[in-house]
DNA sequence: CATGAATGAGACTTCATTCAT
DNA sequence: CATGAATGAAGTCTCATTCAT
C-alpha cells in the first residue's frame, strides 16, 4: 500500500493555496463540530473540494488536526504579542474577551483552545505543540515586562517577573474559559475584572 | 439541574445503583478517550455489562454524556463549596491544582471539564447546565465573602464581592487550564502564585 | 480508538461455526477473485452475513486471509500425508493432480496455493506459515521414505532419502503449477508423467 | 502473443521508448507489490513521468498487466531457450534457480510468474497467453530433444521425448516454485538434485 | 433482567482514471 | 506531448443501537 509516493510534499503556490482552504474549512469544522465530530467529509465539503483530493495536501486526518492547532497557537502568539506591545494591556484584553465571546473567526476560537488543552491530555503530538507554545508566550510576557521603559517594557525587577508572567498566563486562560462558559456575561463585569487585575499584577 | 436526560426504567435502588455503575464506567472512559473516542463498548466493559443493558438505564449515548456532565458539575461544585468553608483557602486551591495536574479521579477531571465546556458551544442541553452550575459556584464563592466572619466569611464590603468573587472563579479557571496544559509545572511555582492571588484578592 | 475492546476471543460453538463461516466464504471469494481483489463486503455477502460482523471474529482482512492460508495448508498436509499412507503414491498424485484442474472444492486450490506462495514473498507472516508447513510435509515425506517397509514405508537408505523427499516435494509443486497452467492438459500424458517419475524417484 | 494489447497511440520509435519505460517501471512494481498493491502513482513515479501520460501508452492499467505478463513470458522463453542451446542443461538449471531466489531483476521474476498463473485462473486473456507461451516452450523443449547431436541436439527418440520433455517443464515450474517458497534454500541441495533429475530424465 | 450477536450507517482512506492547462 | 490536480467509487473498519434468546 502507499507505495512509497509521497503526497504531501509541494510548495507551488497553487498547494499552499489549497492547503489553506482545507485549513479554513477545517477550522471552521472543527469549531462547529469538535475534532472528533467533524468528518473529512463535512471539511472537504465547506472547502469545497472532494474528499480525496485533500489527502494530497495533508497526510491523513491528524495531519490536518495538528495543522490546525499549531495555526491556532501561532495567531493566539500573534495576538498575545500585539497585546504587551501596546501600554494598554488591559484594554487589548478586554477586546480579546469579548471577540472570544462573539466567537469572532479573526481570532483563536476560544472552545478550540480549550478541546485541543483536552485532547493534549491523550495525544503525545498535540501536547508537545502546546507546551512550545506555552513556553513561548510566557517568555515573551516576561521578557515584555522586565524589558526598560524606555524600550516599550514595563521596567519590572528581575526576580518578579516569572510570577507575574506566569500569574498573567494564568488569567488569560481563565478568561478563555470564562468566555467560552458565560458567553453573555456583561460588559461592565469584565471590565472590571480586567482592570483590577491588570493594575495589580502589572504595578511596582 | 438533572434537566431532560431520559431515565427508562423507574427508581428502584437497584436501578440507581446500575446507572451508579454506569456513570462511574463512563466518567473514567471519557476521562481516558475523551467524550466521542469512547465507545459504548469500552463503558459496558469498564462496568462490567453488558452493551444492551446499559440501554435500560440511558436512552443512548448522550443521555450518559450528559449525566457524566451533570455529575462532574457536582462534584466540582461541592469540591469548590468545601474550599471556602476553610480558612485555607490558598492551601486548598494548591492541593486541588495538584490533583488535578495527577488526574486524581477523587476530584473532577479538568480535561473533561474543558472538553465539557468546549461542547456546551454546541449542545444547548450543556449550555444550560454549565450555566445552571456557573451562578451556583459563583453565588456561593460571593456569598461566603460577604458573609460575617463570626459565621465563617470573610466580611468582605458587599459592593466588592461581586467582582471578587468572578474574579476568584476566573482565577480557579485558569488553574484548571494550567493544570491541563503544564502537568509538570513545578508546585513551588504553583503555590507562589496562589498565595499571592489568593492575598491579593481577599483582602480588604 | 478501539479502547481495548477485544473482539475475537470467543470460543463457544456459535463462534466457531461462524469463523467456519466465514472462512468458507472468503475461501471461495480468494478462488474466484484473488486475495486482494475479493472485498470483505463479498465475503460478507458470500457468508450471508453482514461486514462488520465478520469483525467480531477476525480482527481484519489481513486475518482471514492468513487463517485461510493455514487453511489450506492444513489441507494440502493432510492430503500430502494421506498420500505417503498408501502405497499407491502414483495413483494419489494422479487424483489429485485431476482435482486440482477440476478445481474441486474438496482439496486444496492450486491457484490459492500459488498466490499466497507469490504472497509470502511480500508478507512476513504469510512466509512464515509457509516455511513452517514446508518444512513439515518435507520431514513427513522423508520419513515415509526412510521408514522400514513393514510399517508402511519404503524402506529406503537414509543417505539417499533427503534429496528424493526435496525432489518429490518439487514435482508435485511442478504439478501445482502444471495443474493450473494446463487445465485441459489430457489425463493420459499426465499418468504416464506421474508414473515414470514415482518409479524413478522411489525404486532403490 | 501480443494478444489484444490496446495501445493508444502509433508506432513511433518515440512511442515504443515509452511504452518500455512504462513496462520496466511497471515490472519493477509488480514485483515488489503485487499486480493488484501495485498503484499507477507508483508505477508513475518509478517510469519518472506523469500518472496521466501512461494513458497516452496503455488504455487501462489491465493493458500495462497483461503487458507486462506478455513481457516476462517472453523473457521467460528467451531464458529457457537458452537454456538448452548450451549443452550444460543442469548448469544452466541451477543458474537460473539461484537468480530465482536472489531475485535478480536480470531473468524472469518467479514470484509475478506465480502471480500471473494464478490470474489466469480469472482471466480469460492472460490464460491464452499463458498457453500460447507454454505450448511454445513445450515444442522447444522437446524439438530440442529430438535434434540430432550433430546439430546440437540430444538425438532422443521421438516417441519418448514429448513425456521428457513435459516432465522436464514440470520439474523448470517445481523450481520456480520452490526458489519462492525457500529463497534459503543451501545451494548444494538444489545443485544435487538438478543433476540428478537431468541425468535420469535426458539418458537414453 | 440480561446478554451479546447482528446490523447499517458512516468514518477514514486509496486509487484508477480524466481533463484543463 | 505532458502534467498533475481533481474526482468518485470503492475498500477497510468502527460503533451506536436493536432484538431474539
Amino acid at each position: 500500500m502507499n507505495a512509497g509516493i509521497a503526497r504531501t510534499t509541494k510548495d507551488t503556490p497553487r498547494a499552499e493555496a489549497q492547503r489553506e482552504r482545507i485549513l479554513c474549512a477545517a477550522q471552521r469544522c472543527f469549531i462547529e463540530y469538535g475534532f472528533h465530530a467533524a468528518s473529512m467529509a463535512s471539511i472537504a465539503e465547506t472547502a469545497q473540494m472532494s474528499a480525496g483530493l485533500m489527502y494530497r495536501y495533508f497526510e491523513n486526518k491528524s495531519a490536518i488536526v495538528l495543522a490546525i492547532i499549531e495555526r491556532q497557537l501561532q495567531e493566539g502568539r500573534t495576538q498575545i504579542a500585539q497585546l504587551h506591545s501596546s501600554s494598554e494591556l488591559a484594554a487589548a484584553l478586554y477586546d480579546v474577551f469579548t471577540r472570544w465571546q462573539a466567537r469572532d473567526p479573526s481570532v483563536m476560537n476560544a472552545a478550540l483552545f480549550l478541546e485541543m488543552s483536552a485532547e493534549a491530555t491523550r495525544d503525545p503530538q498535540i501536547a508537545a505543540a502546546l507546551r512550545g507554545s506555552d513556553a513561548l508566550i510566557l517568555s515573551d510576557l516576561a521578557g515584555w515586562m522586565n524589558r526598560a521603559r524606555e524600550d516599550g517594557g514595563l521596567g519590572l525587577p528581575a526576580e518578579s517577573v516569572a510570577t507575574r508572567a506566569f500569574l498573567l498566563e494564568c488569567f488569560i486562560r481563565g478568561l478563555a474559559l470564562t468566555a467560552v462558559r458565560q458567553p453573555d456575561l456583561p460588559p461592565g463585569t469584565i471590565k472590571d475584572a480586567i482592570d483590577s487585575v491588570v493594575s495589580r499584577l502589572l504595578s511596582p
